[in-house]
DNA sequence: AATAGACTTTGTACTCATTATATTATAACA
DNA sequence: TGTTATAATATAATGAGTACAAAGTCTATT
């Protein structure tokens, strides 16, 4: 899920049952171009040269809002705050204790076999490791 | 992991490299005997009215240390809130969006054959899966 | 046992992510 | 165009967690 263009983004968030405005629009494009798993912060931030009249608030409902329609996950990294990722295929991430840096990992998560799981229904899968990463481990 | 008497709690602490005192040792207990994943709040409020002068400063020094030391669980369900597990044996962790429990779910994480992890330390691995749980489903 | 030094606990004040609330702006529609 | 619904904004409040300094406790040494 490579950039889109506005348009097409206005289409995607009509599809999915949220009124498109150019602060959500512009939200999401910026999630979709730089899935670096931003925080609220980071992406209030980054949009704000651009909105100049944007708000915290506005992105704290935008992210609720996209998050309760299901086009974006929350990430619990760290305690303290939320991580926001736009890419919905299955994978895991790995958060880097020495850097700080947060990696996508492809993994495979099957539950089907897990009988504890029986009449539970799961709405998200989040696998989450941490450690030191290559780069970090060599030094 | 079922509950230990103090004089056990005493020598593992000892073992694990933490000096042992009185705040220590019950804090860990409560943690081996209330398998509850709590916060350092719900720590503190179930354990004050017996260690009386107990301070949530002390709390959180404590899950720090036991934490530095590798004998408790940091778990991120939220935002919000750091919560804690004494139970190092692997486990994925479920919270019901309904009713807020989170259940413990046995699983069998396989790390190794994912090359992206190359050269990477793995120091923790979480699992954690929101929904609703049975009894929310049945309702 | 007394003293000193190190470590632990405690209370207060603070930070900062997030939420609540009320007001203003924008869009939709009769 | 006026009216209503929805979205965006600014400000204030909340609450988990942290920083810091003072007070308490333990332990080793004399």
């Amino acid at each position: 899920m490579i950039s889109k263009n506005m348009a097409c983004i206005k289409s995607f968030l009509i599809e999915n049952d949220i009124k498109p405005s150019i602060q959500r629009a512009r939200i999401y494009q910026f999630l979709v171009d730089n899935p670096i798993h931003p925080t609220a912060d980071e992406i209030y931030n980054q949009l704000n040269p651009e909105l100049i009249t944007l708000s915290k608030t506005t992105v704290y409902n935008t992210m609720h809002l996209f998050v309760e329609k299901g086009i974006v996950q929350p990430i619990h990294v760290e305690g303290n705050e939320v991580r926001y990722d736009a890419d919905f295929s299955q994978h895991g991430h790995f958060k880097c204790d020495c850097c700080g840096k947060v990696f996508d990992i492809n993994i495979d998560l099957n539950t089907s076999s897990i009988t504890q799981l029986k009449g539970f229904k799961i709405k998200s899968i989040q696998m989450l490791m941490s450690g030191t990463c290559e780069k970090c481990s060599c030094q």
